[in-house]
RNA sequence: GUCCCCAUCGUCUAGCCAGGUCCAGGACACCGGCCUUUCACGCCGGCGACACGAGUUCAAAUCUCGUUGGGGACGCCA
């Protein structure tokens, strides 16, 4: 084989695939699903994975946006091998292949007016009748042609789908064969009468010149593909490889935008509400894809290794969050495996994290990373088997770092409000933890235990309204521990400010 | 209205292509028990689904047809 003929076999065979967000609104959950698919299978297959900008739509693309998709993408930590590149870059090569189209016969000039056309649709859909483009203009001959636009009668360019009993037929790699007979497909605009080019050439012109092979996009592109492989056919481009994807939809079962559906489908939410990126890749992941077997925590050379579209599902999936809940502010699933990752990462890795967040909550000291390391390391080895998201440690993990701290009155009810001389009682309980000589777990679980049998009381009372004082929360890690990791002087001064004051 | 696609526990799903090993497995959620000092920890257990109807077959979640339900596409949006 020739050196070129190797090269040019290598470039055919080379796989490369692409995500093309539309910079309308920030990166959504998804369009996130779409990026780490397309991602999956790129590093899978050694492949190039290319970011495209498709912001040909003046009207909704936002430098704002183009920056929002960038950052998400970052944060999940998807790369990408070439791009970002723009689709608006390329317009006149769009427009060239319209024209090109038209010469060699596959599409021509449309001189029907909107109104006109709007006008038949109306009628159609009145009539009830299935509404398809006319073919006025494709009877028309070169002389009325070349009349209209001496006339300067603007025109659109429409694509000349194949006449007769054929049809088109691909394979797709999820859904298995598609057929769709050329009838129902009418002749589609792709040059508007301003001379700007739509999506369904622009797309696949793009797709062309990047060399595209593979094509993982959602379900709802399934409905264009016929008409794009109409377009590789007609400018004799080879057809790529289709993947099409489940859709995420609602509870409701419709599509989840930001529009509708607000923050809890951005991915920006999910930084911000402490999560770690890895584990909403995880999350998303799952959500209409699944190995061979039971597996669902991957680390990234699992899933890479795991992830092929065989293991796809054809059926759409629900992103399945409630809004107002109030124990999950979003699908539990995906909490449950953030807090799976945030359980069982190492200290180290989580504290780093967890500084940002307690310094937005103005919560964080540098001793914490000098003098006082270890102590932050095992307090948040301490409470994290409780918690799922970041923030949780400037939340219900507050008074382990600061003495201003919110009370839940849950448990404030039921441990303290219950028992009348509980203020008494824990009041007692200082005066123990001061007398004693050192302060360690056993010592201070024993006089504990001993003040309760004196009072003649259940030692959880105590234990349970020490906590509730202590740490304002109905639950965590047992309370020797807690009482440990917050240090005798917190806790006596918490313990004798309640016992004075009561609940400020 | 036309076309395309889909259909297993509340949710994500395994099994379906190559019918029996499935009175359907796992995970999350929920409920109960244990442990315990509490708990959103841990452990154990429970609840809970093949949309419906025909057909093929000795045998159907798996194959075929129909019904119903859901989703998507039908723009001079991307």
């Amino acid at each position: 084989m020739s050196r070129i003929a190797y090269l040019q076999e290598k470039k055919m065979s080379e796989i490369r695939l692409r995500f093309p967000p539309s910079p309308t609104g920030y990166l959504h959950i998804g369009g996130a699903r779409t990026a780490i698919y397309n991602w999956l299978f790129a590093k899978k297959h050694n492949a190039t994975l290319i970011l495209r900008i498709e912001d040909t739509d003046i009207e909704r693309s936002t430098k704002d946006s183009i920056e929002g998709i960038i950052d998400g993408l970052n944060w999940l930590g998807i790369t990408w091998d070439e791009g970002p590149y723009y689709q608006s870059d390329h317009i006149s090569e769009h427009v060239e292949s319209a024209h090109k189209l038209v010469e060699t016969g596959h599409a021509y000039k449309c001189f029907c007016t909107k109104e006109d056309l709007d006008a038949k649709r109306q009628a159609a859909v009145s009539a009830k009748i299935t509404y398809q483009y006319d073919r006025t203009c494709l009877n028309l001959s070169a002389e009325e042609i070349s009349s209209k636009e001496e006339q300067k009668i603007p025109y659109t360019i429409r694509f000349k789908v194949p006449g007769g009993e054929g049809s088109l037929v691909f394979e797709d790699k999820v859904y298995g064969r598609i057929e769709r007979t050329y009838r129902d497909i009418e002749d589609f605009v792709i040059l508007r009468s301003n001379g700007t080019p739509l999506y369904l050439l622009s797309n696949v012109v793009d797709d062309i010149r990047d060399r595209i092979s593979h094509i993982i996009r959602g379900q709802d592109g399934l409905g264009n593909t016929p008409r794009q492989i109409l377009i590789y056919e007609a400018l004799g481009a080879p057809v790529p490889v289709f993947a099409h994807m489940s859709l995420t939809l609602d509870p409701k079962k419709a599509k989840i935008s930001k529009r509708s559906h607000g923050e809890v489908v951005t991915v920006q939410f999910y930084k911000e509400n402490g999560f770690l990126p890895w584990a909403l890749i995880n999350f998303l992941v799952l959500l209409g894809w699944s190995p061979a077997n039971d597996q669902e925590i991957f680390t990234k050379e699992e899933l890479i290794q795991a992830f092929s579209l065989e293991g796809m599902n054809k059926a759409n999936s629900i992103f399945n969050y409630q809004k107002d809940h109030p124990k999950f502010f979003t699908d539990p699933k995906a909490l449950s495996i953030n807090g799976h990752y945030l359980q069982t990462m190492p200290v180290e890795e989580l504290a780093f994290l967890v500084k940002d967040f307690l310094q937005k909550a103005e919560l964080w000291d540098d001793a914490y990373v000098n003098d006082k390391k270890e102590w932050f390391l095992s307090t948040i080895d301490l409470i994290r088997s409780r918690f799922h998201v970041l923030t949780d440690f400037a939340g219900p993990g507050r008074a382990y770092f600061s003495d201003d701290y919110e009370m839940d009155p849950k448990p404030v009810k039921k441990n303290l409000t219950k028992h009348e001389k509980i203020g008494e009682w824990l009041g007692m309980l200082a005066d123990r933890y001061e007398s004693l000589p050192e302060f360690n777990k056993e010592d201070a679980e024993r006089v504990t235990r001993e003040l309760a049998d004196e009072l003649d009381i259940k030692p959880g009372i105590l234990i349970n309204g020490t906590r509730t004082v202590v740490t304002g929360q109905a639950a965590g890690a047992g309370l020797f521990d807690v009482l440990m990791a917050i240090g005798r002087e917190r806790v006596i001064a918490r313990l004798e400010k309640f016992s004075r004051e009561g609940l400020s």
